[in-house]
DNA sequence: CAGGTTTCCGGAAGCGTTTCCGGAAGCGGG
DNA sequence: CCCGCTTCCGGAAACGCTTCCGGAAACCTG
């Protein structure tokens, strides 16, 4: 089979127009116009004739009236590099699919000048509306896309959203106090935390999350055991090779990702240590991937696809020039307690919380 | 913050037109088609004074000529619950964004049904091309897409593509081989196989080259140790739960995707047993969570965002009428050896193959 | 300053399509 | 056979936009 193959058929020469298919038809033109629309005032038999020519020449509209909307949204991250993003596209893509709209990913790798491009292109396609997902560019683009009126609706805001653009995001605080209450309640005083960039919302709730959890308790959370990462695996491992390090190293470590939490394990692993026995981690997201590491990951639930779905909702409501009445939804978090949290070394397991989910 | 938002700021009564437009500015009607059109025979000053007006008034075109492509690929997904695709989506996006085109992801989660909606969507928003990723739609919808000229590339092609369809794939059968020689080399002799639905053609590829692998080294794949999983996690962990109830379990396991593989590792962990001291686990895909396993996992690299990309550029070739040349392309495969393979228990590391990345 | 070139813009014509309106059939009931 | 009604379709006009072309003004160049 080495037979190449040719994209568009019929190159003869000029685009059909419904004049060249009423003319072939026997037709008038408006009758053809009524057809391609779907309109009910043609007869069966004249409608069978017309859709026939139109399917064999392939008609596409050339000039007409543009559709008031273009039934896309766009889902812009900031990268496409991890599992979490799925998440959120499986939600916006229910929710845009159902009402009859297409989900345009991007991802506008890093830095504006991409960015620049890529607005001409939405402006070009006529996107109904712009979900923004945790990006940088939230502050850069914002503006920008306000002034295009452009509907936009921003999922996990890095920081506070201008005024007036609606924003979905999770209650990151809440989950962080659920995480240092879990490991508190077992038994834990020195709970490290793991963080995401610090620039970002989500980050720093997090983290003032734990810290209250832990402060709830009468502890303190103390500074050396705060190390900053990018929620990916990597700098999960890095930190906590240092924090194990440490002269008095933690006996838990709560990673604001769950991807972060990995990275812990593995640092765990190359110390021929094992979780959860000498070290106790919990992780942030419960993606997928959670459930099934070894051993299964005790972490904070964030409802990453309904957050994606909400937002999506929001945004239709918007293109459809609907009121908004919610412009800023928080979903809850929960924490999900599998294996890798139990109590300390040297503790019995005195309320025990352990234990599968 | 308890104001509402609005989504359209201008419904005052009818949508605007360049006339408007032009009325007010005090020019004509083709100098403010040049200015929306982007051409450079307008002064900076008229330009200026023409831009702001088009955007007080969020002016959208409403008739024109349509362009002749919509710079929209349509990416479609039997379902959307893994980190596979969002490997896939990567790789389309970056050559799509270069061209300039935007990348419409859907899934048609299950059946037909839906299938024609989104059809009548692709349709509306006359999609420059349809990629479409290993489903079992690829026969219904084929035929479907053919006639109605919508350029088509199969990704991972679900079984044998209908002549005329591009499509682009990976080496299964050598990745299988090259599973099966790595661990026939560590002295693995019962090696089981967690395969994918068998009715897949790139499950069946793995499987045969397991098996040609095994051959070659003068062994037989018996058939009490080939299962069939759905690459899903859950299914990794039921199968390999099955084969190490066996009264001779393997050694080894060769699962046809990371996401069993961890499954495989599940069910080891249950058992209190040790990858890879225990069971060595082979996978397939190298997702990044093969990387982060513990221990990481020695896998099957399949170049997944580069497949996206191969097709992507197909489908813009084809989009542009352009001529194919290799309308079947598979790219290699490459075995990624990790840490969750080993010698088999009470055989001395002979030829030891294990070790780092 | 004459002549030529470039820049910028408007009038007119044209694009493919839709909408409006009216007329020709077809049909059943008186 | 006529009447009113519906169904189906064509001519003409309108739609919003683009392209073509020519002319006025500004800007050089020697």
């Amino acid at each position: 089979m080495t037979a190449t193959v040719r994209g568009v058929p019929d190159t003869s020469s000029r685009q059909v127009t419904i004049t060249d298919i009423a003319r072939e038809a026997g037709v008038s033109v408006p009758t053809v116009s009524r057809v391609v629309n779907g309109r009910d005032d043609v007869s069966a038999a004249t409608r069978e004739k017309v859709e026939a020519l139109l399917r064999h020449h392939g008609y596409r509209v050339q000039r007409g009236p543009r559709p008031s909307r273009a039934f896309l949204l766009d889902l812009v991250f900031d990268d496409l590099d991890s599992p979490w993003a799925v998440e959120i596209i499986r939600g916006v893509e229910e929710v845009a699919h159902a009402a009859g709209a297409g989900t345009v990913v991007s991802a506008v790798h890093g830095r504006s000048a991409s960015a620049e491009a890529w607005l001409q292109n939405l402006h070009r396609r006529a996107s109904d509306g712009v979900l923004l997902v945790t990006s940088d560019l939230q502050q850069d683009l914002g503006p920008v896309l306000r002034e295009s009126s452009v509907p936009l609706v921003v999922v996990d805001p890095a920081g506070l959203p201008p005024v007036g653009v609606p924003s979905v995001g999770a209650t990151n605080w809440a989950g962080g106090v659920a995480a240092a209450e879990h490991l508190v309640r077992l038994g834990h005083r020195r709970i490290a935390h793991v963080g995401g960039p610090a620039h970002l919302l989500c980050s720093r709730a997090r983290l003032d999350g734990h810290r209250a959890g832990v402060e709830a308790a009468g502890l303190v959370l103390q500074d050396e055991l705060v190390r900053e990462g990018d929620f990916r695996q990597g700098s999960g491992l890095r930190e906590a090779q240092a924090l194990l390090d440490l002269p008095e190293p933690p006996t838990a470590v709560f990673a604001a990702s769950d991807q972060m939490a990995l990275g812990v394990y593995e640092a765990v692993r190359r110390r021929g240590l094992r979780v959860p026995e000498d070290l106790s981690v919990v992780g942030f997201d419960d993606l997928d991937l959670a459930t099934w590491a070894s051993p299964p990951l005790t972490t904070v639930r964030q409802p990453l696809a309904e957050m994606g779905a909400a937002a999506a909702r929001t945004l239709l409501d918007l293109a459809d020039g609907r009121e908004v009445p919610h412009p800023r939804v928080e979903l809850a978090t929960t924490l999900v307690v599998r294996s890798s949290t139990a109590p300390p070394r040297g503790l019995a397991a005195s309320d025990t919380e352990s234990g599968g989910k």
